[in-house]
DNA sequence: CATGAATGAGTCTTCATTCAT
DNA sequence: GATGAATGAAGACTCATTCAT
């Protein structure tokens, strides 16, 4: 996953409603497979069987596993990137509560929608290039809270991107906690409460008025 | 051989040093090649010569390529969980912000000691029973946590337990952006103080008096 | 339609004639295929593209793979046979050094004159059916070299077919090495001049009067 | 097969007789398969089948296939040219009839020795590298066998390099033709005869007293 | 008829694991 | 016990061929 070298770039755009189609189902059965059998497993024969298609097919669309296993994470960072910017958007100029409150509920709404591809995902960042698509997609997210921060109303940060990647980093660790089943009982029906806590009153902690 | 004082006998056989010995090397090992290569290059024979044995004598003392993991991970969390339990015993009837100072204190002790070791087993915990230990880790700290926080001054909790499991996911979540190098430039450096600032706040704000 | 005239019929029904053309466009793209990227990667894909339609519309003039390579040597197996054939025939009654001379002036015009062919055949030559049809091209101009040589003036040969084979594998195995690149620095500047030195000894020492 | 390159040499040298037997269980099982099923079947499956062992094996001693292919053409090209040599060296200022009388069956010795290797190597010079592993034999025997014409006595050479080059090719062109099949019948028994006719021939046609 | 997406058998290559030395 | 050569199942990837559009 080499981040966008020519390697990793798809092979063809599906100009057809059916290599549409199988693009889709593509990205389906890589999710499904590495939630169900791991990254390790997550083979190029078996994605394709359980996308309903061949090898030869997959490899029509992507020049190599990595490339396929790249779109897909990069496909779901950029989704919630953008549910992000939509919701920093609206709340330029808001109060920090309602900032809090509101980027949580984004972030969760994504993230626990489809909480296989979520899951699935934490195994690709780690391999292959995977980091810098990551990263990429942090940077993306956290320029975008940390412009929205500088808008707080009535407030100052000594240092708006830091505290965004804080915020952002620390969300992500829980959420991830609960995703891969760490965390506690219980914990799953509270994150929403207990990350508004957390996130608010570290915002209220770092701001100057 | 009957007569041999017991002065003379090594208080271990010669054949467990050895063995102690060679097994630390091949847990060194491990996360030098998978920091250097990866996990997916991560192959016995690889280890075993980065180790300075071979093959073989590897399945002489771990049965196949995942208990190696295994035990390489488990190792490292219980160093982890140990460090944690003794601050936190160290803390018992202190206050909140001293709790937390402490904890995170301990935690990038260990954690930013060696972080190669830290980020190399990021890739096991994903795959074949590492979720398991992870998980076993992370109960062991949180039961931890939370008891310690009963115990602070003037304070309660409502539910420790996951105020202790929303804290420790924060710290992970942030100690793993930068060492995983998703964190923006400056982050690392400010890393233990913003921990700080993040869970104290939230303690305080989580806390019943 | 019925009353289409004569006249504005084409000789070669358009079918045809588009036929010929998209056949002549594979053999032109298989040389071409085969001399940038050798026989291993001398694809239908790759050719059909190169000649400008599809692997569907290959499959239409071709069976298989193996035919279109075989028709392709065939092509230029003929092309040197007649050639020679026309040359021969000239040569009637002439004496030896005439024949050696025009002889090899006619295969060097023929084989230089598109030395990538002739250099991609090579390939083809040892695969799948090739030996066979290079057999039949050197035997029929083994006999047309032999027939002439036995009506050479003032001379006879005791095996003239055995004399043409030697002379024509010698011009051959030669024409070859400076084909494939083997040949020193300044041979093929050369070539003609030796071959004819060559060619004319050995033809002398071989007649009898 | 390119040439020399890092990734054609082969992995480890046989110290061990077992070791070294398997490694000429290849190179014979890589003949066999390439004169039986050629090029394009000649699978590393294959040949490991043929040679008794396994894939894994194989590629134990070679890093690909290439390389295998390479160090087989290599190790006859090595033969050829040290009996060339020692040929070449035995007849310094010897007539030019002894000359080719000698190198000719030296030239036959090796190669109809083992017809089967020769005719199997000529498949692989044409691809990957191959062909400069054929430059670099030739150049080594064009360069002995000019330095012995040099030598013959009573005669010079105006060019004595493309006279043993021509020479060469013209041997080598006969005997592929004799190896392939290619010959008419009785070519092959007047083999050895026509070739010293040819080759004396041209020597003196060549010669300057 | 032309097209090119889909197919899947078959390549090369790797690597966890075994076992004779 | 230690070694490392041998094994072969399994993975990534290619490509001749087919067939629905």
């Amino acid at each position: 996953m080499a981040a966008a070298s020519a390697e990793l770039t798809p092979r063809k755009s599906p100009l057809q409603a059916r290599a549409r189609a199988t693009k889709e189902a593509l990205h389906v059965a890589t999710i499904q497979v590495l939630t169900r059998e791991g990254l390790i497993d997550c083979t190029t024969t078996r994605i394709a069987k359980r996308a309903g298609t061949s090898v030869g097919t997959l490899y029509q669309y992507y020049p190599n596993r990595d490339a396929l296993l790249a779109a897909v994470l990069e496909e779901h960072l950029g989704k919630l990137a953008e549910a992000i910017e939509r919701t920093c958007a609206r709340l330029h100029g808001a109060n920090l509560s309602e900032m809090a409150t509101a980027l949580i509920a984004t972030f969760l709404e994504v993230k626990l929608g489809n909480p296989d591809a979520s899951n699935a995902l934490y195994a690709i960042a780690g391999e292959r290039g995977g980091a810098e698509l990551v990263l990429r997609g942090n940077n993306r997210m956290v320029a975008t809270m940390s412009a929205m921060l500088a808008t707080a109303s009535d407030t100052r940060f000594a240092d708006p991107a830091i505290t965004a990647a804080v915020a952002l980093s620390s969300i992500v660790g829980c959420v991830r906690a609960v995703l891969e089943g760490y965390a506690p009982p219980g914990f799953d029906h509270q994150l929403e409460r207990q990350l508004v806590s957390l996130v608010s009153a570290y915002f209220e902690n770092e701001a100057e008025r």
